[in-house]
RNA sequence: GCGCCCAUAGCUCAGCAGGAUAGAGCGUCGGUUUCCUAAACCGCAGGCCGGGGGUUCGAAUCCCUUUGGGCGCACCA
């Protein structure tokens, strides 16, 4: 009757309803012109339940179908923990396809800000997300190395280095410079390493001497910085090696040949409009410098068809979503699938202290960098808090809650579940009681509410991973892992472990180590420490 | 003016391939410790899901419209 039906079995919301649960029957009310209930009863009586761990199967509501399972499928499920370890969970939807997560790729003019720092948690998290189910993963930082910004770039800096050497009326800054200190502070570093060796040479040389040294020590301390907040790049790619090695030609004349660019008004144009963008976008500026853009079209061309990855995430600011309609656009100039490029796009961050928006760095007066949070509330808060919501929200996060070492943040209570469970096996291990082996344990003596819901939750784990991974949705193991927390520090206080009679203390102990088994793999794809003492 | 994102409890947010009484944390108030970590637990209160239309047996969820906020709309990145 029915040949191709996607059927949708959730856990329903409340207990009440079974284990699992399907509304397939209503879905095909329409199509099978009965009511919904008549198809539930139909379904009911041909499902063949023998040989499986269905008890009992349900019609309810509209046309609900639950189903009610023996305990033993959730035993099952303590089962593959035990068994697989910090392999549970991790699946195979990847097949080893190569994937890419370009992230953060901040201008290396000046330090990290708060959009990075978010993006900076969500990227490093997708790709370990990404990795957890079987893809093969590079993360990789783009620097703009090059074009109209490390040209402003250098230019403030030869404003600064002759000013600090003839006087501040020497030399007219820049309007639209880099007016920050750090260019000050650059220059004045220069002068001390290397003099004034640079008065004498011409201004193009002087600016790109400069520049290039202020770039590296800057690219220093954003990696120094990326570090410290848990995020290691396998490639940093340099915009300028486009240009060095042919590539950004290669593709200009592709698109050129492809009748995909037109001039108009001494510029270079691509015809992005023809793949459903506003308007037409400049590759060539009139004064012969290529625009980011068209670098960026450059760099994607050598993503999909020099390095042949099979997927590419980008991560972007919302102050940039422009870019990612164009880049789209792109995509499809290049002959390249546009859904082999998946952009996301993250709302911004508003910081607060003492219930009011900040601004300005405590430390440095300044406005807040990456550094300045890492120093004031530390890695596992700042990666926990940037994680917490769905990046398509606009983020508030709170900087007095963050460092509150008490009940009211939620990092210490996930790391706090923890450490708890590593008292709980210190303490027991200290009386000779460990850990049994998977075969060595009666689970099904673990049937109070408590147990059952914890296990319930932990055989949710695999699923809440595929989620994420599809999703693309860091947030949802965070709020995965608080639940899990909470619902092992209410089997911790309904359920003792120590002292109970030892076949239930094996039992219990089985489940507390395969609830750290878990709630320590969710920290590691998050990069929040999962500390043994606290 | 055009485009994207957001609007759900006092606050911060989940829920949004339509489904069963709308969830959580924090905050408020009240309880729990001779016992494996009280950074914990239990309980009470709190909602016309921004407003208005529509589609549907059924809408927080989909469509239209409107209001309020964020961000874009460069020969910047």
């Amino acid at each position: 009757m029915i040949n191709e039906w996607e059927i949708i079995i959730e856990v329903p919301r409340e207990k009440e309803f079974g284990d699992f649960s399907t509304n397939m029957a209503m879905q095909m009310a329409r199509e099978a012109r009965m009511p919904p209930a008549k198809i539930a009863a139909a379904i009911i009586n041909n499902i063949e339940m023998d040989g499986t761990y269905i008890k009992k199967v349900e019609k309810a509501g509209p046309g609900f179908i639950n189903f009610y399972l023996e305990k033993d499928w959730l035993y099952q499920a303590l089962q593959a923990i035990m068994a697989e370890r910090e392999n549970y969970g991790k699946l195979d939807i990847g097949k080893g396809r190569k994937v890419m997560v370009e992230f953060v790729s901040a201008n290396p003019t000046g330090p990290l800000h708060m959009g990075n720092a978010r993006g900076g948690a969500l990227g490093d998290c997708i790709a370990r997300i990404l990795e957890a189910v079987g893809y093969d993963v590079t993360r990789e930082f783009y620097i703009n190395d090059t074009g109209a910004q490390v040209e402003k770039f250098g230019a403030s800096l030869e404003a600064r280095y002759i000013q600090l050497l003839k006087g501040e009326d020497a030399v007219e800054f820049p309007e639209d410079g880099y007016h920050g200190e750090d260019v000050i502070e650059h220059a004045r570093n220069y002068i001390k390493i290397h003099g004034d060796k640079l008065l004498g040479i011409p201004s193009g040389e002087r600016r790109k001497m400069l520049a290039e040294y202020a770039l590296g020590k800057n690219l220093e301390s954003i990696r120094n910085d990326l570090e410290k907040y848990g995020i290691k790049f396998d490639v940093w790619f340099s915009e300028k090696t486009l240009y060095e090695s042919g590539e950004f030609d290669e593709t200009m004349e592709y698109l050129e040949q492809n009748g995909l660019t037109y001039e108009k008004d001494g510029a270079v144009w691509i015809k992005t409009s023809q793949f459903g963008t506003d308007k037409d976008e400049v590759l060539i500026r009139s004064n012969g410098i290529p625009t980011y853009f068209a670098s960026d079209i450059a760099y994607h061309r050598n993503k999909f068809l020099k390095r042949k990855f099979d997927r590419v995430i980008n991560l972007l600011g919302a102050d940039h979503h422009g870019h990612s309609s164009r880049m789209k656009a792109a995509m499809e100039a290049l002959g390249v699938g546009p859904d082999k490029l998946d952009i996301i796009v993250f709302q911004l961050v508003r910081l607060y202290r003492n219930g009011e928006i900040a601004r300005m760095s405590k430390r440095t007066g300044k406005s807040i960098t990456l550094a300045d949070i890492l120093d004031e509330v530390g890695k596992d808060a700042a990666r926990f808090f940037f994680s917490m919501q769905a990046s398509g929200s606009h983020l508030d996060f709170d900087l007095d809650m963050a460092v509150k070492q008490s009940d009211e943040n939620p990092v210490y209570y996930v790391q706090y579940a923890h450490a708890r469970i590593c008292s709980m096996l210190r303490v027991l291990e200290a009386e000779g009681v460990k850990v049994p082996a998977p075969g060595q344990v009666d689970l099904a003596l673990l049937k109070t509410e408590a147990e059952l819901e914890l296990i319930r939750k932990l055989a949710e784990y695999p699923e809440e991973i595929g989620i994420a991974a599809r999703t693309l949705e860091p947030s949802r193991l965070t709020r995965y892992a608080i639940e899990l927390a909470a619902l092992f520090h209410g089997f911790y206080n309904s359920c003792r472990v120590k002292g109970k009679e030892e076949s239930l203390v094996k039992a219990r102990l089985a489940l507390v180590d395969c609830t750290r088994t878990v709630i320590r793999d969710i920290l590691n794809l998050l990069c929040i420490n999962a500390p043994e003492k606290m």
